[in-house]
DNA sequence: TTGAAAGCGCTACCAG
DNA sequence: CTGGTAGCGCTTTCAA
């Protein structure tokens, strides 16, 4: 049960200065070269590690990155979270991930904690705000705020995907298909996504020639279980013969109840959300809207590890676009 | 730009001792009631946090937990991780995820960060050790080893899979829908987990009385592409009628095969590794092993937080099991 | 009930 | 080139 290896136990080992080990373990070029061979090696062989802690303390910028988002089962946070880590690794950094599952609370909380261990940034993925709530709180923390955008919020910078051009070019590619009868499910209109996603749903089908049908414009808070029950009754009560699906879960969902019925293709024809692997696959391949993950993260980490390079609020947009497959 | 908020800013804004601060936040009795309602309303007005920094400074047991896993984009690492920070919240820890793609540089790399932070536990699948290491080092950490176990370490806990019975019950399954050109991808012998679940495919099929046909036994490193090449193989060259999958990407990858050449279920019956939600749904279901991840998860985090309630290097396994659909 | 001092590990700043 | 001092935020120990 040795104690921890520090440099004054560093130095006090080999007779010097716990000064001199601090210099000669930090590049420091004041110090005789056989010293400094001698602690290094010293260093090496009792195992010694920098306290992070101590750094900390003197106002040293942490390594650490908070990442918030609602889980990590969705395949697009799944990836996101992957690619970020993997960057973040590149640069030194150490992700902490806080699952919010969408609540206020739980963000608010997961913020206290990444700001009790100093985190240098966090990425966040702003869950909606609670009613009661007359203005958005500002976090005391540098924040990059990731697909969604929160009012009032004071962000670092925002990264976010534009997908209104791939809806609209989605509803298109139907329409050319011979299609007329184009279902959406989506998001409800109070949450900006949904919003914004309904109204591509509508100028692309606006740009078709067709008129948008109420009784196939199907708005509900999104989930698997949403999709899939909205699809079954688009399937059976209506005579849609199509559908885009405006959300990661809603595609899942949708393509579930379409498998099951097996509807997908011959009774309905299906525009997916996002790109998990095995949409390459089903029945020769999905067409659907494709979110550029990788880029998204990429420029996360760009955004944090060099703040200067980009005035302060910057909103870094990326497109989604429509992969046509089958 | 105002400084940070600590006890002594808020001790001299309310003319006291930091120490009467300190005792008050921290709900020691010798505080005078009237004294304590102000200082917790000006530390909440003020936004203080508490500094992580000097908690561990002092040597107070940190927040953090290190999770190091091979990526996050595997269902079954990413429902664990899912779980695992889920649980980890309720308890007010912290996760740290390093992704270590298996490669064991990666990993030490990690496990330097993670000490540099003073992680107090860190989970991890441990990697392949490269052949130049005669034997395995002490990470300096607190570990939970998570699926394999690697030989020569002192991990605190052991949190494992055990699969025989179910890759058995699998061969059994098969054997009884009245196949018997059984064949079986997997891992190279060379890892545990390869060798022991081709032991429990063999012994399987010694039980359902089958003679294992060293040309439906594909053992290679394991990735989505080679289950996916290899399944191409026993579907164009051999006459196997039934693929059994040892390990989760090797699962996707067959299926993926399987699919592409329309031959799931009528040339070639299958039975999967791992349960990706979509797995319930494609073709009526997949039948398939079944891990119990989430009590995986739970169990993690037990260890963790009452390492005492069982004894040190304990073995917890867990039972997988066949799920039979369609 | 309150306060002062010391020390956790580290480095910027001065003295030698 | 090397060493001492001080201070980052906090709590434990002792003194008032």
């Amino acid at each position: 049960m040795s104690r921890r290896v520090t440099i004054k136990s560093i130095a006090e080992d080999l007779g010097i200065s716990h000064m001199t080990v601090s210099r000669a373990l930090s590049g420091h070029p004041n110090v005789q070269q056989s010293t400094r061979d001698a602690v290094v090696r010293r260093a090496e062989e009792l195992g010694y590690v920098r306290s992070a802690a101590a750094s900390a303390m003197r106002g040293d910028p942490s390594s650490i990155v908070g990442l918030l988002i609602p889980n990590i089962t969705n395949d697009f946070y799944a990836r996101f979270a992957n690619t970020l880590a993997e960057t973040c690794e590149a640069h030194g950094l150490q992700l902490i991930i806080h699952l919010t599952k969408d609540d206020y609370e739980a963000e608010r909380l997961a913020t206290l904690r990444l700001r009790e261990v100093q985190a240098r940034t966090v990425v966040s993925v702003p869950t909606p705000l609670p009613g009661t709530l007359p203005t958005a709180p500002e976090s005391g923390l540098d924040t990059v705020q990731l697909i969604r955008d929160r009012p009032g919020a004071d962000p670092a910078a925002s990264v976010l995907v534009d997908d209104a051009r791939a809806l609209r070019d989605a509803v298109l590619h139907l329409h050319r298909q011979g299609h007329r009868r184009i279902a959406y499910l989506g998001a409800p209109e109070t949450l900006s996504s949904g919003r914004q996603r309904l109204a591509a749903y509508r100028a692309g089908m606006r740009d078709a020639g067709l008129d948008p049908d109420p009784v196939l414009t199907l708005l509900e808070p999104p989930s698997i279980a949403m999709g899939d029950r909205l699809t079954c009754r688009l399937i059976d009560h209506t005579d849609a013969s199509a559908v885009l699906c405006g959300g990661f879960e809603i595609s899942n969902g949708a393509l579930k109840a379409a498998m099951q019925r097996e509807a997908l293709g011959s009774r309905l024809a299906f525009v997916g959300y996002g790109d998990p692997e095995f949409y390459s696959w089903i029945r020769g391949g999905l067409t659907t809207i494709e979110v550029p993950v990788d880029e998204l993260a990429i420029r996360t980490v760009d955004v944090i590890t060099q703040p200067e390079s980009a005035p302060r609020g910057q909103r870094h947009s990326f497109a989604a676009k429509l992969k046509v497959r089958g």
